[in-house]
DNA sequence: CCAAGATGTTAGTAGGTGCAAAAGTTGCGA
DNA sequence: TCGCAACTTTTGCACCTACTAACATCTTGG
């Protein structure tokens, strides 16, 4: 009988792939505070993931998905955002409860669910908010963060980070209610580098973002 | 924070719900057979449920749910059932594979996602093979096992046992292929008390089934 | 370059869940 | 009533997941 890895092992698994997709480094402490618990208890199971041939430590002691590894966080993102997909489309849920359903949701799902789920849900290319469903969609190659877009042009939403669900789920209402959600064409009117903000049109709307919000937003430029 | 039974123990609660419905007595050894473990570790599962004031056991040793189990019990096998039903009617699976997604998922799904479930699913009264959702819905209190059915009567399915899933999961698409079904109206031919057999008709066809599988039909004597 | 703060590990502890082997209990048929 | 078979528990083990306290290491600002 082929194991799966348990549901904790899963969830360090999620949160390794989606700090890895936001291009950053992949530390102990991190893990620690995303998944709420002490700092010894990530140690010891980073220790067993290694072990188990999921995850490797590079010489900085950051952590890295081995292939295996990597297959497997694939497999419960797609997982997580195809049951986001049911859970907003399907039952009418917000995405702050979506998101936090779907994380138990996600263990659950076997395949055949999962593949039925996919079909009768219409094959979604994204989650609600965006993010690409591994293994049927991939992030479009000429998206960049908001925050690396000039003022004056114009650019197309595609998606909210998933580091933003975890680290700051109240992010999710605000930006909804803002209706800044993936397919809102945005106009770039400011980016103000000393006071950190960015100033945004959206439709008849102007909205001041924060430097630390607009680096969770991803755009691609507007068609010509 | 409120913490649930852990998912192994709302196994074992489900396992002694399901039991008890069939009106036999629970013991240590049938839970061990039931959940695959050894009896060792029921006896310590259940010292911890009892600490825990989730059952007690009476002079025959047998397991007994306390109300706050009971309780509980309930919540588990409501959340089964109306999974089990999105999952043969939203998704089309065939009863066994919806029975074992809906064990797994049963533990994954809050109070929120079982309420809107349940609207969405249009307030089923009865999971695909007819046991009702405890909450929702109750047993006809007429309903009585096909084996105490006179022969030359006619009754109606209203339910196949929940004992037949877990301790013979063939039943159910033997009993799925034949259309006995919830709803389907049979005539009683015939009952062997030697061979132990009954014979029925449903529909055009007729059927002989052994004393072990009419046990494990439920019927309400047709009307009239 | 050094010290403070961030980061990581070790040590010791705890509870849940599981096992096999063996000992204790009980109930029932001969 | 005796003895066997079925049932239940004890014993001793293992692993995963978690904690706190204490220590080690690394990085970076002054």
């Amino acid at each position: 009988m082929v194991r799966g890895p348990s549901e904790v092992v899963s969830h360090y698994l999620e949160a390794i792939y989606y700090i890895v997709t936001e291009g950053e480094p992949v530390r102990s402490a991190r893990l620690a505070d995303w998944l709420s618990v002490s700092r010894p208890t990530v140690t010891v199971a980073v220790r067993r993931m290694s072990r188990d041939g999921l995850v490797r430590l590079n010489a900085r002691k950051e952590i890295e998905l081995t292939a295996r590894g990597r297959r497997m966080a694939e497999s419960i993102v797609r997982r997580h955002r195809i049951m986001e997909r049911w859970l907003t489309d399907g039952l009418g849920l917000d995405w702050v409860t979506a998101d936090e359903e779907a994380a138990r949701l996600e263990h659950a799902v076997s395949d055949v669910v999962e593949k039925r789920l996919y079909e009768v849900l219409g094959r979604p290319s994204t989650c609600p908010h965006g993010n690409p469903i591994p293994g049927y969609s991939e992030a479009a190659p000429n998206e960049t963060r908001l925050t690396n877009v000039k003022a004056g042009s114009r650019a197309s939403i595609t998606r909210v980070s998933e580091v933003a669900e975890r680290e700051a789920p109240l992010l999710l209402a605000y930006l909804h209610e803002r209706t800044l959600v993936p397919g809102r064409d945005i106009a770039v009117m400011e980016v103000d580098g000393v006071g950190r903000t960015v100033r945004i049109k959206a439709g008849a709307r102007e909205v001041t973002l924060s430097h630390d919000t607009a680096a969770k937003l991803w755009v691609v430029p507007a068609k010509k």
